[in-house]
Order: C-alpha cells, then sequence, then structure tokens
DNA sequence: ATATAAAGTAAGTAGATACTTACAATACAG
DNA sequence: CTGTATTGTAAGTATCTACTTACTTTATAT
C-alpha cells in the first residue's frame, strides 16, 4: 500500500548522536533543538521516534550501557591464558575509561532520581553491571590461587579507595538499590579491609 | 548615616535552605522562585546576595561540605580508646549516609561539569575529603597492628567495591582530579586487592 | 499509474524561568 | 528629627524550550 515503517532503523541510526548530545549536556541543558540539529532532522521527527525527550534520555541510558557491555564481552571471548576474565576487565576499564561517555549520563540521570523511569533504569543497569562482575570473580577465584603476587596500592590509592566506597554507598542509596544493612557492610567491612591493608 | 549592612549574616541564615532545596531538586530543576519561596523572601534578595543562580550552588556545595567535615571533627575529638578515628568515621558514615544531602549536590555538579567554576569547586571538595581520609589512615595504622579481626566482606560486597572503584575513577577523570596512571592504578591495583580478597 | 502512508519542512505556542526595575518601608547615624 | 542606605514588595521582561500543527514531498505496494 504505502512506504514501510523504518523507525527501528532510523531509531537505532540516530541513538549513538542522542547518546553523545546526553554525555556531552547532561539532562536538563539538552535541548530538543540541539538534539535535532546534531541528527540533521527535525523536531518532531525525534518526536515521532519517541514519545518525549525522556524517553529519548532512557534510550541512550540504555544503548551506552549495552555498547559498554559488548565491549567487555569480547573481552572475555578473546582466549588469553596468562589472565583471569576479570583481570581483563579490570585492565580495559582502566585504560579505556568511559570512552563512551556512559558515566557522564549516569551522572546526569542522578540527578533526575526523583523521577522513576530514569530511577529504574539507572538501577536496573548497576544491578547487572553488579552481577556481570560477582560472576566474573568467580571465574578470577579459581585462578588466582596459581598466580599470587600483585602489584600493592600505597596509602593515597588506598585512599581513593575509601572515598569511592562513600560515593558509591550514596549512589546505592539514592537509587534505591542496596538495603541499608548492606550499605553499611560495603563501607565498613570493605573501609577496614582497605586501612588495615594500608600499614602492613 | 544609614542602617548597617547585614548581608553576611543573611547569607548564613538562608544557606542551609538553599542548599536543601538543591539537593532536592538538583542544579537545573531548582527554580528561583522556589529558592525564594523556601527562603520566604522575594527573589530580588536572593540577588542582593549572590550574583545569579550559580554562585547560590556553589555557596551551598561548600556549605554542605563544610558541615560534614565539622560533623566528622567532633567525632574524632571525641576520645574512644576502643577504635581509631578513621574507624570511628567509617562506622559513623555507614550509619548516617548522606544526611546532609551532600551526595546529592555532588550529582547534581556532576552534570554541570563543563562550568569551570562548579568543575572547581567540587575537585577541592573532592581532594580535601580524600586528603583528610589519607591523614587518619596513618593514625589507624599505629592501632591496626593491635587489634586484628575484621569482619570478611561476602563476594556481593566485594563486587559493589569494585563497581565503585569504576564508578569513582570516573568522577576523577570528569573533574580532572587524577591523573590517568593513578586512575589505572586505582582500578587494577585495588580491583586486584579486591579480587583475590574474594577467594582466600 | 496511483492511492496511501511515511518522511520531511516550517512555523508556532504555551509555559517556564533567570534576572531586572521601580518603588515603598524601615532603621539607624548624625 | 531627618537624610540616607538598607530591606522589602510587586510586577515585568526577554529568552528559552518541550512539544504541536498544518502542510508538502516521497516512496512503494498494488
Amino acid at each position: 500500500m504505502a512506504r514501510p515503517d523504518q523507525s527501528e532503523e532510523k531509531r537505532k541510526q540516530l541513538l549513538p548522536v542522542v547518546a553523545k548530545v546526553f554525555a556531552e549536556f547532561g539532562y536538563r541543558r539538552t535541548t530538543t533543538a540541539e538534539l535535532a540539529k546534531r541528527c540533521a532532522v527535525r523536531e518532531n521527527i525525534l518526536y515521532r521516534l519517541w514519545p518525549n525527550k525522556k524517553a529519548m534520555f532512557i534510550a541512550a541510558i540504555e544503548y551506552v550501557y549495552d555498547l559498554s557491555m559488548e565491549t567487555w564481552r569480547a573481552l572475555l571471548a578473546k582466549e588469553n591464558h596468562t589472565a583471569t576474565t576479570a583481570e581483563r576487565v579490570l585492565d580495559y576499564e582502566a585504560r579505556h575509561h568511559g570512552e563512551f561517555g556512559l558515566y557522564r549520563i549516569v551522572f546526569a540521570g542522578l540527578s533526575e532520581t526523583d523521577d522513576p523511569q530514569i530511577r529504574g533504569t539507572l538501577k536496573k543497569m548497576f544491578a547487572r553491571f553488579h552481577s556481570f562482575i560477582k560472576s566474573e570473580m568467580k571465574t578470577h577465584g579459581q585462578a588466582a590461587r596459581r598466580e599470587a603476587g600483585r602489584e600493592k596500592p600505597g596509602d593515597d590509592v588506598l585512599a581513593w579507595a575509601i572515598v569511592a566506597l562513600g560515593t558509591m554507598a550514596n549512589i546505592t542509596r539514592e537509587i534505591g538499590l542496596l538495603s541499608n544493612p548492606k550499605r553499611q557492610r560495603l563501607i565498613s567491612d570493605v573501609g577496614r579491609l582497605l586501612l588495615d591493608e594500608s600499614v602492613e
């Protein structure tokens, strides 16, 4: 009868651009006009693909998360007998920090946590990230016994790790991700572990 | 000649209210109209105390940070021979998470990191926070030898700690706080430490 | 070819919102 | 008392921005 609907393809095509703009400007400061301009379409075309700006943002969070996960999975698929998968992910993250702008979008989302949809998306994302890491820790565990001898972190780095715990604890509180007792354990047990590490 | 200028007192009086509103709504979503309403004054009075909205926000970050530090210092001043100062701060943080809304304001700030003033304020704040922790770690070090036996964190908690490292690393990148190599060490050295902890 | 729905263009609108202005009331130094 | 600077009131303005509407063009299935 008429032209076939290519909305899905168009969405896939524009999403990387949309995500990039949100990563650059955050949520509030990103205007639909700017989104349209960078996508080289008119605003109403964006509104045919997504119901509103919030939906565009949520799509961006998910896109950028999927992209990160894809990279990690590809890393893990590579055969490498000198390092566990968990180690490989750590090495990769240490070198390629935030190249997809994941965290800029996460921070933008954290400023919008009173929106239940955005909070829910972040929550799901962090939970999946965490369970991914946890499952990889098991693989690491089996190999770790064989290979001892790691770099000892200095006090400076350990102190940053403690700041990290405090910050993460607040993120999980903000998005309702961890229960109070689990958050307390995160700070006090791991914190104590790091404190003790600083003297041995 | 005329009435003495009481701007300084008024600023001090309104700042807690201003900080609370920013913590509730983030930066962009906080309107000057709402600020004025909650302060029970008219907008132009706020504009006599601060040149613009951004200045109000920066003042709020500093206020809330000072308040946290004050609480910690008070904690440390208390004599307590069963725990090191570092341990007391950890215990306190574990229990009283973000009661001053510090982190909500920090997240709001992280969405505005392309503003050099806001980025600078955050940077200074995190740096001071870190050096405070680092200096307390030394005190802890001397006491830790005497008292062994801490709670062993489970894999679940350790995995969250690794997520925390990744998140913190991105925060420090975002605000230009840590050099690339130091960030890499944060993730790989402490990450490895935590991974190995999960099996022993 | 042509009916039909999708893709694109252009302009507009209603509501926010950061910041201003003009003016009245008040308190204090002299 | 009184001139003066501060404090408070009230209204406004210029700009921005999420979202819409009305319309034209284009591609495709029959």
